[in-house]
DNA sequence: TTGTAAGCGTTATCAT
DNA sequence: ATGATAACGCTTACAA
């Protein structure tokens, strides 16, 4: 168990450890064969470098601390596999730790990793707004954070995000184009900044296709399948059924739409849904989930860069970068049935 | 951006670094006033321990490394909630990785994580067995590792695992009792233990009840609900469909249900299903999924316990831990529709 | 109870 | 091109 360390190895060739680390670090000047002999050696004795070692001489941790609302319905899930993936490529790790939606837990995870020395962070926040500040001003003093996805556009901060009002309002005008003519909106937590963004995206809609006021709601639910079932009880005991639901995400959408099916509605001839941010349930559930898809992978990847260059450059241009995204229609949201199956 | 080091505070106090090393690490004798002091001060001049520092100095790492099989499909997901929570709250730092279930990548990971020096692994291993005589090697030579799930009951390792083979007994009986008579098992991969022993379990409740052999038959798939989509496709073609599934786990019964359910087939009375490894979707899906429920969070909790207990004593005897579940009873799988909505 | 100093395994700055 | 050695920030004998 007891490791081998560059002392064992400059021992064992009579060179110094110097020459040993330079062989391990390109960027000296070491005659190629002695490198390569180093190296050979080195590795049959089973020597690596001891990273911990390295972190305190270098004075950094080659870590980045990942920072996410959730990790179970597969959104997030798939924003730290990308993550993991290109922080591992770039020789860092990643620590990921997730709020579980809840802003005290997200404040506490930021400190600890902060204090566990990150040199970078990548947050995407929950619901509220009393940890911005904090995040702010670290932002400020030249810590290296990048925000992904749930803040506010107007922040002056390094963050990547989507472009929720357009795809919201595409959405929105979707569910019109079909001439369905009471829609409700189920809308996620409006201190959120991605569904007020989505809100207004289905305002603009309303507005532009001149709605009349009791023709839609924006009903405030949470963001799980739960709270989306709930809303629709509460709209069956009220008899305030619309013929057609924009939700804030999937599982929302999932969860009203099951409790609607409980109670004899068929979907979409009864009540038509569109989701929002898709994941792969949507192609799941019967009907088929009409959404939003969200170009994860590479707003995830983006993310990663922005941060990588705000390490090495930390008085870098603050950036904001803005994604768009695709409306997939499915069964959950069209008058016939004419979607060809997938 | 300049970090407060303990020779500032000790310089700052006119005392020792030992003595500000010691007000941080109760174990040492010393003065209760001075040690309140340092801390006062440490605390203003915004001090702590560098981790790293500390780490090197005691060699060991403090972290843990957690290797899951993938991440996407909710039950993983929780198991790396549990344990982060869990090991944050030992003052451990937990570095997660995926395996996305390629035993190549999990091997790297397990790799990466051994030479980031992790006090301790927890491994959910992936398919195939090309990587356990290694783990079982770093296991011998007492590196702390504890096994999750995925792994042989036979192999002598410290792990913690489901009683697959009774559960999975359990759920086919209970489709023999609800007189289905001919009863399909779709399996997962055959070379994955979990599969191998929910295939056991299978066969014995056929065995016990005398199914005649042309009335049940084992299909391998893989994990996912494509795969259980692939899997009715064949049988749909060679017009061989049973009237009843059990499923290696949700997903595969979710994606095998939406596929009949698009060629016109109802469920349960056309089809039923039983699915294992109960995840949320379970509730979420039309019909609602009778599933085994697996108990995540106790399993997970009782792993880290274990691996905390082999990294203080790396001789300790090697202990398996087997779990029990319980075993929902949805409508997927009754014949008439009694059962009350939840 | 407190201080001194060696050591953890590297990198990096000097010399040579 | 290579070697000697001080740093990195902490813990921990050992001394006082």
């Amino acid at each position: 168990m007891k490791h081998v360390t560059i002392k064992d190895v400059a021992r064992c060739l009579n060179v110094s450890v110097s020459t040993v680390s330079r062989a391990f670090n390109d960027k000296y000047d070491i005659r190629k064969d002695t490198k390569e002999m180093i190296l050979k050696t080195a590795h049959e004795m089973g020597y690596y470098p001891n990273p911990i070692a390295k972190k305190l001489s270098q004075n950094r941790s080659l870590n980045i601390g990942v920072v996410v609302p959730e990790i179970m319905n597969g959104y997030y899930s798939e924003v730290a596999i990308v993550l993991q993936e290109f922080f591992i490529s770039k020789g860092y790790q990643v620590l990921l730790m997730q709020s579980d939606e809840n802003e005290d837990q997200e404040l506490k995870n930021v400190k600890t990793l902060i204090n566990n020395m990150v040199d970078g962070l990548i947050i995407a926040p929950t619901i509220g707004y009393k940890n911005a500040s904090y995040y702010i001003e670290k932002h400020n003093e030249g810590y290296p954070i990048v925000f992904l996805n749930r803040i506010d556009e107007t922040l002056q901060a390094s963050k990547v995000i989507f472009n929720n009002v357009k795809w919201s309002f595409f959405a929105t005008e979707h569910l019109i184009r079909e001439k369905y003519k009471k829609i409700y909106h189920l809308s996620g937590y409006k201190n959120l900044c991605v569904s007020s963004e989505r809100i207004q995206g289905f305002k603009k809609a309303m507005n532009k296709h001149n709605f009349p006021k009791e023709n839609y709601k924006i009903i405030e639910t949470g963001l799980l399948a739960k709270e989306g079932m709930d809303a629709i009880e509460d709209l069956i005991f009220q008899q305030d059924l619309p013929d057609a639901f924009f939700c804030v995400n999937d599982m929302v959408a999932i969860g009203a739409m099951k409790k609607l099916k409980d109670n004899g509605y068929k979907i979409p001839e009864d009540v038509a849904f569109v989701g929002f941010t898709e994941t792969r349930i949507a192609k799941l559930v019967t009907p088929e989930l009409s959404s939003v898809k969200q170009p994860t992978y590479d707003m995830a990847k983006k993310s990663g860069e922005m941060l990588l260059s705000r390490i090495k450059n930390p008085n870098s241009e603050i950036e904001t970068v803005i994604f768009n995204g695709e409306f997939n229609i499915r069964k959950s949201s069209v008058r016939d049935s004419s979607i060809p199956a997938t």
